[in-house]
This record gives C-alpha cells, structure tokens and sequence, in this order.
DNA sequence: TTCACTTTGTAAACACTGTTTACCTTTTGT
DNA sequence: ACAAAAGGTAAACAGTGTTTACAAAGTGAA
C-alpha cells in the first residue's frame, strides 16, 4: 500500500543527506578535491553506499549544478521583479551574477566553470542553465526594443555581455584581479566595468 | 672542467624531455587526466625518475604555463608590429586571444583557466602572464590618449576588455557558446562581438 | 508463519593516482 | 684507487573512483 511511497521518500531523503554532504565538501574544496570516502564518511555511510542512489560521482556534481542554477535563477527573478527598466535589469542581473561568483566562489565554478563534458551524464547541457541563458537574452531584447544599443543584432549583444560579466567573474574567482589590481577598491570598478560594458551603442552602423 | 657543463646540458635535456612529453599529454587529456605514470612511460623512465628533475606535477605545469605564455606573448608581439593604429591593434589582439583559445584549447586551459593556487608554487602568480597584462594595459592606455573611448579611466576599460575576451574564450572553451549560439557561423560573429565591445564611448561623463 | 524476492548496506578487491623510500649502479673529482 | 655525488629504479604508502560478492533486513503473497 503506502510502504512503496514511504520508501521512495526515504530514498529521496537519502539521496538528500548525499547531496548536503556533497555540496558542503565541494564548494569548500572543489570537485576534485572531495573523495566519495569523505562524502561517505560525512554522512557516516560506506562509499559503495553511494552507489545506491547515484550512479557516480559525475552524477552528484550534476544534480547539485542544477538545484544551484534553480536557487539562482528564482532568487535573480525575484529581485529583477522591482526593477522595470530594462537596462536597469540587465545591468543589476550583472552585478547580481558577479555578486554571486564573489560570495560562493566554490559554488560559482562548480555552475558555471566545470566543462561541458565533466557534467553532461546524457549528451544534454543541463537545461536548467538554459533557462538563465533565456531569462538573459529576452531582457536583452527588451533592451534593443528600446534602442538601448543601437542598431545591432541580438547574439552579438547577447554574447558580448555575457563574455563580459562572466569573464570578469572568471577572473576574480581565479585570482587574477586580486593579483593585478594592486590593492585597488574593487566594488567601484565593479560598477564602472558594468557601466562602461553596457555603455549606449553608436545610432549609425559605421562603414 | 667542462664536464660539469655538459652534465648541465644533459640536464637540461632531460628536462626537455619530460616538458615536451608532459605538454603533449596535458594539452590532450587536461591537466588532471594524466599521470605521472604515463609521462614517465612516454619517455621510457620510472615514474621517480621524474622527481630528479621536478620537485613535483604542479611545477611542471607551472614551467610549461610559463613557456606557453612567453610563446604566445611573442607570437602576439610579431603581428601587433604590424598593426600601427591603436585600436585597430587592440581588437587584433583580442582576436589573437580568441584564435589561441580556439586553436589550442587544452593549452589555453593550461595557461588562462587554472586557477593561482594550482600552479603557485612560491606564492607569486607566474610573471610571464604579468608580461602579457603589462602589453595589453599600454596598449589600452594609447587609445585612451586617442580618446577611443571617451572620458574614462584605464582600469575600467582594461578590466572590461579582458574579461569581454577571456570570457567570450572560456565560454567557447568550456562548449557554452556552440551548446547554446545553435549553428551559427561563429566567426563572423566573433568579428561583431569584439567590434561591440570595443564601440567608441561617450565623450561625455552622463550624471 | 513461511517462503521467495527485492532492497539496502558493507568489506574487500581492482586498477588506478602522486609521492617517498631504500637501494643499486654509474659517473665524478681528487 | 677511492669516497662522494648523481641518476635511475622497484617497491611501498596512502590515497582515488568504482565493482564485486555477500550478508542482513524488509516486503508481499501463499
């Protein structure tokens, strides 16, 4: 009767105890760095255990992109909820997505830097980042609808600004900024970068 | 006599050896996909035999980053001389950035994706890269001279143009870009995106 | 209750990894 | 000729992800 679905809510609270642990271990010291042995230690299981209820390692780091680009995306919609201009959202959506690589820098590589192939179990990138990629590119839209950036087609503007603020994420999460900034105050450049990557395009295509 | 210095020399050469074996294998499989084992096996040596010559794996990644970049540095140098017009230089060089990423994207790994700590071995972020920043701030300093970019300071810019760059390379890099552009002709929209980026700004401060 | 069957957990093994140790041979400078 | 140093290695160590064989417990039906 109900045994079956008592059992299948113990499996997914399970299945939950191995992704807390997981999680924790990895954003703390990176895929990589985490063995099964300490997840099932964490979790006070043998490592074969595991095995149960994810068919890898691989599969837990997929999981947990997924729920992490899902926490993502509900809490930058909700804040982009208060904000009607378009420009104004892109801009803030950039710096909410910079905020998020400075304070869970561990979390950020395990989302938006670990390769395709690392994470990709069926040949599909995971479509939860998909959805981000759409959310982004229609406010882009929006954008352009108004003349935001001057008559330019829509990848080019996509592309640029997501190169821009994900590059720039890249760079201070590996260190690189820190090591080239000489001590310079970074929430203001932040803004500036911003500003200036999403300055007002020319009215005229040239040449 | 000279004894000590051909002993130098075989030194060296062995060295070389190893470099060039590793490179090849890291360069295909990544950094972490191959051992010490298979290197040592590519050379016909023991695995220990390796430790004569480098106190570890990470320094040989450490040298091999460095050369790369001082490969690259001089590469890029050749064609920049060419190039007399700033900004015409800058977004040459941009290009030049993205063609290395595209071309050798395990090696592009090696040198622009691993993060400080892992190659780090005596706490300062290999000046060879420093190198590579110092020609790209100036040449980013001859065009604010120019006024290409309106009334801003060199930080800014600098920081924005290189993440633009690195970023647009990392996400074609990690297969982003081909996962969600869908069969687009990628090359003419580098063109675009680079051109975007680099758009003249206001010569007016707004607000 | 008894019986077959499935589920859940584990110890042990497998084939790896980076690195260190102890030891041997060869080369060196005196 | 001889002590010292250098170059190379097999074996071991502690670790990795994963699989296998097996035991215990829970389940549903006779």
């Amino acid at each position: 009767m109900s045994t079956q679905k008592r059992r299948e809510r113990d499996k997914e609270k399970m299945r939950r105890r191995i992704l807390d642990a997981a999680k924790q271990l990895f954003v703390k010291d990176g895929f990589d760095n985490v063995s099964l042995r300490r997840i099932a230690s964490a979790i006070e299981y043998s490592p074969a255990a595991i095995y149960r209820y994810f068919k890898n390692k691989r599969e837990i780091l997929s999981v947990l992109r997924d729920e992490g680009f899902e926490l993502y995306l509900q809490r930058q919609a909700e804040r982009m909820r208060e904000i009607p201009d378009p420009l104004e959202r892109l801009k803030e959506s950039g710096k909410g997505y910079i905020r998020f690589a400075m304070t869970n820098p561990g979390y950020f590589r395990l989302m938006f830097c670990t390769d395709c192939e690392q994470v990709d179990l069926e040949g599909k990138w995971a479509e939860s980042s998909m959805r981000s990629y759409t959310h982004f590119r229609s406010n882009v839209e929006e954008c352009l609808a108004l003349g935001s950036f001057g008559d330019i087609d829509a990848d080019t503007v996509v592309f640029s600004l997501w190169s821009g603020v994900h590059g720039l994420a890249h760079l201070i999460n590996t260190g690189q900024v820190a090591a080239l900034s000489g001590g310079l105050d970074l929430d203001p450049l932040l803004d500036r970068i911003l500003w200036f990557c999403m300055r007002p395009g020319d009215k005229e295509h040239e040449k």
